[in-house]
Order: C-alpha cells, then structure tokens, then sequence
DNA sequence: CCCTTTCGATACACGGACGTATTGAGTACG
DNA sequence: CGTACTCAATACGTCCGTGTATCGAAAGGG
C-alpha cells in the first residue's frame, strides 16, 4: 500500500527533486496552477520533461509537494520568531502583534499559489483533507507559543482552538487586502488593528 | 476608443450572452479557471465555439463580466436581507449577525471562483483594479446599512471604514474554514462568534 | 416583401502539451 | 575495475484547444 519511505534518496535524485520544487513556485505564481506546464517549470528549473516524468507522477503530486514543503517551512519560519521574541518582558497584546507579525510573511506569489491550491483543494476530496490535516498541524505547533506569550503579557485564553481558527480567518482575510492594496499604509495598520481587536476579545485579563 | 454601449441589444444575442455566462460558472468551479476551455462552456450552453468567439473576445472577458454580473447580484440579494430586517426592533449585536448572515450565502462554487479570480487579479494589474473597486462598491453599499442596523443595537461607529475591512477580512477568512469542514457546526458557531466580536470591539454603546 | 445586417455554425490550419518508450550517461557497489 | 542499476534526455505519436475565415439563416428596417 504505502510505501515506506526509502531512507537513502540517491544524490542525484534527491537535487533534480529540489530544483523542480524550487522553479515550480514562481511559474505557478506567474501562470497560475492552472495554466502551469510541465515544460515551463522543467524549463526554468533547466532540466527536460524526462526528469520530471521520472520524479513527479502529475503535476498534481509536484503541486503538493511544494505545498507540504512550503507550509512546513512557514511553521519553522514562524517558530523561529516566537524563539527570538524571548528577551521582551511583560509585553501588552499589541506589542505581541507588532512582533510576531513580520514573522509571518504576507508574500505575493505564495499567497496567490495557496489561493490557488485552496480552490483545488475543495474540488478534490483527498487535497482538501490533505489541507485542514496542514493547518491543523500549524495551529498545533503555533498555538502553545501563542498562548505562553500572551501568558506574559498577562492574558489567559479560555478557548484556544477558537483563537487559533480566529487568527487563521484574521490572516487568510487580511492578507488579501493587503496584497490587493500594497501601497496603503492604512490597510496593513487596519490588518494589525484587527489582529490586536481579536487576541483581546478572545482573551481575558488574569 | 471606449466604445459607447449599444442601448439597442439585439434579442438574439442577449440571450445567448446571459446562457453563456451561466454556463460558465459551473465550468469554472468544477475543472478551475485556468483549466477551464472555451469549448466546455460552449458544450454545456448548448453552442458552438463560433457563438462564444462572437459574443467574447477571450475566456478573460467572460470571466470578468460574469464576475460582475455575480457580484452585483450579490449586492441586491444582502441589500434585500436589509430591507427584511425593518421589523426587528432593538436587537442586539449578536441578533443582528444571526440575522444578516445568512444572507451572505457561502456558496461553494462561487468561492472557488472568486478565490482563482482574486489569484489571477493579483497578476494582473487591470483586473486588480476592476477588483478593489468592486469591493469598495459593495462596502459602499452595505455600510450605510450596517451602520443603520447597528444604531438600532445601540451602537455607534467610530471608523465604518475600518470596520467595513474587517468585516470583509472576516467574511474571506471564515468562508474558507467554513467551505473547508462544511460538515462541522462548530466552525460556522465561531465564525458568527468571530462577527459578533468584530462588531463589538470596533463599535461602541451609545 | 425584399434587402441589409447580424449572429451562430462549420471548416480549417496551427501550435503546443501530454505521457511513454527508448537510449545513453553517470553512479554505486561488489 | 567492471557490472548492474538509476535517472535524465530524446524521440515519438497523439490529442486537444485555439482563433480565424467563411457560409447560411434568422431578424429587423424601409
């Protein structure tokens, strides 16, 4: 059935893998999933079409891929900024926003990918359950950081899972704004305003 | 240069205008917009590509005129949830959410569309446009109710348009989890929660 | 009632993307 | 050092979608 995974990836193999991944990203973000070839992407990753068929089955499965490599390196990326943020005493909930925010980047071409892997992944049963399994896996690698900073910065939260799919619906909804209007100051201010209106509401004093 | 609109639209072509345009939203949720061809949404309105070639310039224009189409349907259909809100008197904010939001559909086949609409307007800086000032149309729209209906709850608005981005926000950031677990009540519980706790924590009593 | 205009169907030529089967080069391993 | 194997390149046949140009038929105007 399932395939333990093989422990010695061939050198080889293993780099061809790397740089489909790497080159699949920006033609995805500039073409569109949809419109995305299997020669564009071998193209700029500078291999033939021959060294895809032989380490990808479908587009679909590369699409994936990426997407798992993506999201695990937003959890790492983010777990790093929660790490940095150690030295700072008793912060208040703004000063947390105002942090860890950066942290999690509002990054075009990844943004329009996802939104695009999102749409897929609710037309196909297996991606979809593939998706909320991910985000799972973030909010529960995210969530007990959250909630240790803002035990310092003297907040309790009664009901984490709903911050947690609170923030998540803050980010998903603010980022599109965001992108959309880059160049507004005022947006990206009302995006953290309303990451600060959300932790407080979900939170109480202790 | 801009063509001034024909006031005088042939019978004959309207019809097939508006049988092709319904056509395709199906189309476009089903295989996805970048997969989607000209000849499936031909084959499912019952014409021949020839039709679609006099009628369209392009698969984009289609998209975006149907786009248009949806959006200022959705407008009237929440300007009409308004409307039948008139006899309520003195709700509270929980009330109004409960009662407005089901007016909002969260219509799974639109959602996939206008999620790959949004990637592919964030490509393209004409359709980025088009897309903002449709949002700011439909905010436009509905605030001045918004607000109306919130005064009645007793409450006054320091910033609609601040509040209007979250809301907005929230409707994107929700749909998706609810589109996501459509068959988990709790998530559609929070996500009313999430709106009760926007309006409040950007509202004020009177 | 005819004549003009408009619209949708058909035919055509073209390009491009797919997936597979085969070949040759590079690599690991005895 | 040589053999066996792995992986990427090439070549091939095929299918599908595109956009245009042409033609016939309906609708509308005088």
């Amino acid at each position: 059935m399932i395939e333990p995974t093989a422990d010695r990836v061939p050198r080889r193999r293993a780099e061809t893998r790397r740089r489909l991944l790497e080159a699949a990203l920006p033609v995805f973000a500039e073409e569109g999933f949809g419109r995305s070839t299997v020669e564009q992407i071998c193209e700029r990753a500078g291999y033939t079409r021959g060294a895809f068929y032989s380490n990808f089955a479908s587009l679909d499965e590369l699409f994936l891929a990426m997407w798992e490599g993506r999201s695990a390196a937003m959890i790492t990326a983010v777990r790093a900024a929660f790490d940095a943020f150690t030295p700072v005493e008793l912060p208040d909930v703004r000063a947390v926003v105002e942090r860890v925010l950066p942290a999690i980047p509002v990054d075009d071409a990844w943004f329009r990918v996802s939104a695009e892997f999102t749409a897929h992944a609710l037309r196909n049963p297996g991606l979809r359950r593939v998706m909320t399994a991910r985000e799972e896996a973030i909010a529960e690698a995210l969530m007990p950081l959250m909630v240790e900073l803002l035990a310092r910065a003297g907040r309790s939260i009664p009901d984490p899972v709903a911050l947690g799919q609170a923030l998540v619906a803050t980010h998903d909804g603010t980022s599109v704004q965001c992108l959309m209007a880059p160049d507004n100051p005022l947006v990206w201010q009302r995006r953290r305003d309303l990451y600060v209106q959300v932790i407080t509401a979900y939170t109480e004093e202790t």
